[in-house]
DNA sequence: CGTTCGATTGATGTCAGTCAACCCGAGTGG
DNA sequence: CCACTCGGGTTGACTGACATCAATCGAACG
């Protein structure tokens, strides 16, 4: 809504830039440089960020928020892809293949993102290749997530694809407590549902299992207490 | 077996770095340069090249052959993740970010590896920044085939997965005839199973019927004419 | 306090997995 | 030249797990 001016007195700083892994070895400097050349806007919760087939003319790096990239399947269903979190960067495929993105990317909460045009983003990898590295590293990081998360929607158990995932989130979301891990659960039953590829029923069930085999608890809606990590862990038959 | 000698006599003329797309830029200088660095290696089908976990040292470069890469899923199943051809790398990670291999690779057939050593290939990418470039045009190839595979298996539709790794294949090993497209089927049936997740029985099934209906041909186990393509690019109802 | 949206629970149907038999072509050996 | 074996592929019958459809719950919010 009020994207006027920038998203947070942090970017006047010019502190977002050092934020973001990519340009963690720029000097001080050069970071000042880099900033001149950002765009910020501000995102609502549910609002959509980008729609698949469009191009774009700008590296999308997220400064604060979280936002989810999907696609639908052929049977119309949303699959998502990836949860991008701060630091986290989208829309490369424009910038260095020439090509459409190839996903939508939904904000799941009030997100901040830079902007960086592809053209003075072009200039910048010519003037320091380290960037390069550290692109091939998160890119690095992107292939892990998609192929575990292929390696997990290829077993048919869909009770492991469960365990699976709240691992996975429990290990970017959670925090470590008296009694078990607690989760902030970036998505909605359905948004599970949409990431492992099953029906929100279908979760929902699985995690009431898990609950009264004291393995979780949930609490509320948007957290879970893992009480028995170990079970989770050992999966299947 | 017979790894002793240099895998061609294309090797021998240094022209086997010139068919690896990462080294395209280079100048012949350059390139006579790498070439030293490389060792090379064969593998007969059905050879394991690489097992999941092992750090490796190397880069490996498929010269020639075709590789499958995969992991095994919760309960028990081949899970492909890669079909690796000519000119395609793997064991990166190793290199970019220290970590072990994290799948298995197998020959499909004969072949012919280059292997960089780790170090080499560290100042090589210092001395020719825009190796990295390649490289990342690569892994962007890798991420559209697992995005695709993820949005592929999130469809409950059996039938739509089979299409698409026909036409999948149709793009990579497919030649056009006056009638239809022939495919050279990389995988066998088993092994397409593996690919999508599902049994070998269900892609028999979906491909004899594919057959009836007079959309495709099959040419023995290893080959699949292609009669009507839309018909298998117009998914679902 | 009522409305709304998401989550849960239950009943039922369907499609792919499983198990098993059989087929077929390639290779082997007498 | 034929009999045998072996591995991959196909086909059929049955089963079970997840999807689907539908009703209900319940927390959040005005």
């Amino acid at each position: 809504m009020n994207h006027d001016k920038g998203c947070c007195e942090k970017c006047e700083h010019k502190l977002c830039a050092r934020r973001v892994p990519i340009f963690k070895e720029l000097s001080t400097e050069e970071i000042n440089q880099v900033a001149d050349l950002i765009i910020r806007r501000k995102y609502v919760k549910g609002e959509m960020i980008l729609m698949g087939d469009q191009f774009l003319d700008s590296l999308m790096i997220i400064n604060q928020g979280k936002v989810k990239a999907f696609r639908y399947t052929g049977d119309g269903k949303e699959q998502i892809l990836y949860i991008f979190t701060e630091g986290d960067f989208f829309g490369e495929k424009n910038l260095l293949r020439k090509q459409a993105v190839t996903y939508n990317v939904e904000a799941l909460e009030e997100t901040h993102i830079c902007m960086i045009p592809n053209k003075s983003f072009g200039l910048l990898l010519k003037e320091f290749p380290d960037i390069s590295l550290k692109i091939i590293e998160q890119l690095c990081n992107r292939i892990d997530r998609l192929e575990n998360a292929i390696q997990n929607m290829g077993s048919k158990n869909v009770e492991s694809r469960v365990n699976a995932v709240i691992l996975e989130f429990s290990e970017k979301y959670g925090k470590e407590q008296e009694n078990g891990i607690l989760i902030d659960l970036p998505l909605s039953r359905e948004g599970i549902a949409n990431y492992i590829g099953v029906t929100r029923e279908t979760v929902s069930r699985k995690m009431s299992y898990l609950q009264e085999e004291g393995i979780i608890e949930m609490i509320g809606n948007k957290k879970v207490l893992i009480l028995d990590k170990e079970a989770l862990e050992q999966d299947v038959e």
